[in-house]
DNA sequence: TATATTTATGCAAAGGTTTGCGGAACTGTT
DNA sequence: AACAGTTCCGCAAACCTTTGCATAAATATA
């Protein structure tokens, strides 16, 4: 089937390209018949703008790039889904890309952006980024750049984050309002910055108390969480309470504490970071400091609007990250 | 910084544009000498080809467009993921968009999908899609459709689907075997095609059985699924058995029998269909007939690559739905 | 040496849209 | 009747790439 052009429909209605062009767009110099009949037109042939010849006119893309370890994830997929819903409203294309957390097919798809011209890129870094410069290309050639989650060191980048150390320590001080004296904190992979920055939280936080004993213990998948929390509950004396640090965490943590049948909270308490999607489906439900994907995307989303309106400096932005009480303290 | 073309770069080597195309294309008429300082330069000068130009050109937009009702939620999140990997494999670019379960927005959306001339476009119907009006425009125009999941009724249609059939069927099997008499299913929305072809199945798996009794409840959440499974589970006599037609589903059933503190397997069996997360979560672990997203989505863009190759006589193909055994029977 | 062939490159058009500028055709003012 | 001011519309260029065709130079053939 033929595609409808401007052309096409100048040519049906005897008019010139640019006067259909800018009666679809009410441009005050048509005049309102012709406006009309070219709009009717338009409706009735189910004329779409080619993006293609818009995007190459007006040297702007209105394409923006995600990159993402995975998309099936808790978290990332709650993120997405709130950069899809902003893009829609504001129309931006969306180009999502996983990463699989190779650092080199990370650096293809940085190619593929740059191929598909994309007017700003959401990254969630893979774990073993530690390389820049690709991404110092973009900022070169002024492209904005969100990081999100786990995110670079240096100070020239736009970071939006959950408030790790906050959050952490919040999670801490309700354990310790609560008495716990033997806790075993289950963080992720040790390179990643959020992992850093909770950990120092934790330390931070439990310093100033005294008789506080803490395990620190860090793991790749929920697989390992599992495996560690064995170890911790197969002993005799047992942590009275735990810290997840993320939901896949939580997902391993619980799953040997319910095999060993480890009663929550009556023998030991479970707090975690959460998206806050799981803790409701477990008995009793998880108390958990929200770590929402979903804010964390809506935030992401209107810094980049912020840095495609030219308000450049780098920022580090944070959620906020309220706890929600179940039972399991 | 001013954008890398084959003009500026024609420029620099005092060629014309059409051989530094050619040579960057390794065109037979392009001297070794040329093609080596034209490769050079681009490398140098980062060149990456402007993909509208390209599209514009070509007439062929690279694009595939993507249709779900929600990004995050089992399921969907990893058949999208698997769509992602291949069209990074085969230099697609992916454009996703969310329903949310409003055919207004769905539209809208055929609508952008059409604005960005996709080549071809997955869809998974809202649950009220009922007019395929706005689909049936995309077949007119040569725009291969594939179905996943919740597809269109007629036969039109090319349709990407789990073996609903033949999964339910496997699945009511396994608790007749266990000689289960009390069944209670779980199901989705009524007007979803996945839910009638699923209960349609169990009927009939039934049918053939005597002395067995089965309460069947329809769900559009877990929250509901969860009430459901209280109301039967607190009378004196309880179901002997479970079946969950999704994840989302056996969330639900499972809050409430953990909340009861009904005993599985010992005072009811549980089997589900399941993309294969969560069942490996509970305690014992859940036994399921897969329903994998993941697999679903590499089938889906098999079946869109033949689309796209000329093989447009619909077609509706299956992928397989082996059980993972767990301890809830 | 004159002609035919090969090799290497350039010209120009097309794809669809936007937009500055110019220009008819009118309306209204003296 | 001569002029200025409106109103409405079209021309053409630009965005970047690909590609059929033409052309110039170099080589081979007679």
């Amino acid at each position: 089937m033929e595609n409808i052009t401007l052309k096409r429909m100048a040519e049906v209605l005897g008019l010139s390209i640019s006067t259909v062009s800018r009666a679809l767009k009410n441009h005050p110099d048509i005049s309102a018949s012709t406006k009309k009949r070219v709009h009717e037109i338009a409706a009735f042939l189910d004329y779409e703008p080619n993006i293609n010849a818009i995007n190459l006119r007006s040297k702007k893309n209105r394409v923006l790039g995600l990159i993402v370890p995975t998309i099936s994830i808790f978290f990332y997929d709650s993120f997405i889904s709130a950069i899809e819903e902003e893009c829609r409203k504001n129309d931006y294309t969306l180009l999502i890309l996983q990463s699989g957390n190779d650092p080199g097919i990370e650096i293809n798809n940085l190619s593929i952006c740059r191929q598909n011209r994309v007017s700003g890129l959401f990254v969630c870094l893979a774990t073993n980024s530690v390389n820049m410069k690709a991404f110092d290309k973009f900022k070169e050639a002024d492209i904005p750049l969100v990081f999100f989650d786990k995110v670079p060191l240096g100070k020239g980048y736009n970071k939006v984050c959950i408030p790790d150390e906050k959050a952490a320590k919040l999670a801490v001080e309700s354990l310790l309002k609560k008495n716990k004296k033997k806790l075993l904190a289950v963080l992720g992979n040790k390179s990643h910055s959020i992992t850093r920055k909770r950990l120092q939280s934790i330390k931070k936080t439990i310093s100033s108390k005294k008789g506080i004993e803490i395990f620190i213990e860090h793991c790749n998948s929920h697989t390992e969480a599992k495996n560690i929390t064995r170890q911790y509950f197969s002993k005799k004396t047992i942590p009275d309470a735990i810290f997840c640090m993320s939901d896949e965490i939580l997902i391993g943590v619980m799953k040997s504490l319910n095999e060993l049948k480890i009663e929550i909270p009556a023998q030991t308490s479970v707090i975690a970071l959460s998206d806050g999607f799981l803790p409701k489906f477990y008995t009793p439900e998880i108390t958990y400091i929200e770590t929402s994907g979903y804010k964390l995307g809506k935030l992401a989303f209107i810094r980049m609007l912020n840095c495609l309106d030219g308000k450049v400096e780098p920022v580090e932005i944070f959620t906020d990250s309220p706890m929600f009480k179940g039972e399991s303290l």
